[in-house]
DNA sequence: CCAAAATAGATGTATATACATCTTATCTGT
DNA sequence: ACAGATAAGATGTATATACATCTATTTTGG
């Protein structure tokens, strides 16, 4: 288990860009979850926004875009589908602008099913990464979204 | 200098899925990128293309897409784009099917021209992170892209 | 050499996503 | 209470991307 190049394979050369590099295995891993998720009938963007809601409770529309570092408007469309679908509740705020989001029964029910799918490809990646392995990423992904936040909140902030 | 949480942000709930988190690390991480490069004129994704285009030197579309694990027609119309921009040259190999792509001297120029905000943004995410975390960082994306990749032709391989 | 299979891209279509702009609702200062 | 500023989403539009299918070309087995 050699700590250096984990498996530098000749034909996927390293991209010197960050953005890029995230990008493309961003790219990679969607494949993989979107085949893993398929037999569910779940995008795996859909099974995302299904899995935050039920961290979060009813949300706003904003928050949840705030959360997912995305635009919120970007949300309206994704959503409009999975009201359809049933899988969403929505309702007008005291605030009558804003949209609270909720799971609906269908919604927790299609999160379960799809969440048995969803630990499997979980699992396969973890046990090649390893515990620890997994961790890291996880801490960096995480701190490295952090710290684009910060740098986009700065730069926008003036507008 | 904590080991611990780097900066765990309660506005920014960490995501349990690893697509999701590199989903989303991607997304802020564009949104970094894209404002840095707007003065240039090119989408990160180009000058994505261009960097690749300028590190392989000729190459065919489907090598590419292989590179950038980006499936090879959809490069089909960011190249049609980028061709008319006169920043690629294109030509049929022997085999007639084949495109074989490379920069035009314009296209370097623009590369030469845009890496220049592209390394500003990358010192600043790199003064951030500081030369190990980077270094990680960019070991852990290639190696979970390779992970994927494999995954992918493993199940795709029967196709 | 030919018919069938395989390969490289192009095209059609659907989703994911950002951003500008528009609409509606709320807030603020006077 | 009102005009202007703000804020939350919706809509228009453009790019990014995957996948199914189509076309043109090459390869293969006989």
């Amino acid at each position: 288990m050699s700590q250096l190049q984990p498996s530098a394979k000749p034909n996927l050369p390293a991209l010197p860009c960050l953005c890029s590099s995230f990008r493309r295995t961003a790219r990679a891993l969607s494949q993989v979850y979107e085949e893993a998720m398929r037999p569910t009938g779940l995008r795996i963007t859909q099974f995302t926004i299904l899995q935050a809601l039920a961290r979060t409770g009813e949300v706003k529309q904003g928050r949840l875009g705030e959360i997912l570092v995305m635009d919120s408007t970007s949300l309206t469309r994704t959503l409009r589908i999975m009201r359809q679908q049933g899988w969403i509740a929505e309702r007008r705020g005291e605030d009558q602008r804003e949209r609270w989001l909720k799971l609906s029964k269908a919604g927790e029910a299609k999160l379960k099913f799809a969440t048995a799918s969803w630990e499997k490809v979980q699992a396969r990646l973890q046990a090649k990464l390893g515990e620890s392995g997994w961790k890291s990423l996880m801490q960096w992904t995480n701190q490295v979204t952090g710290m684009a936040v910060d740098l986009i909140s700065q730069e926008g902030g003036s507008k």
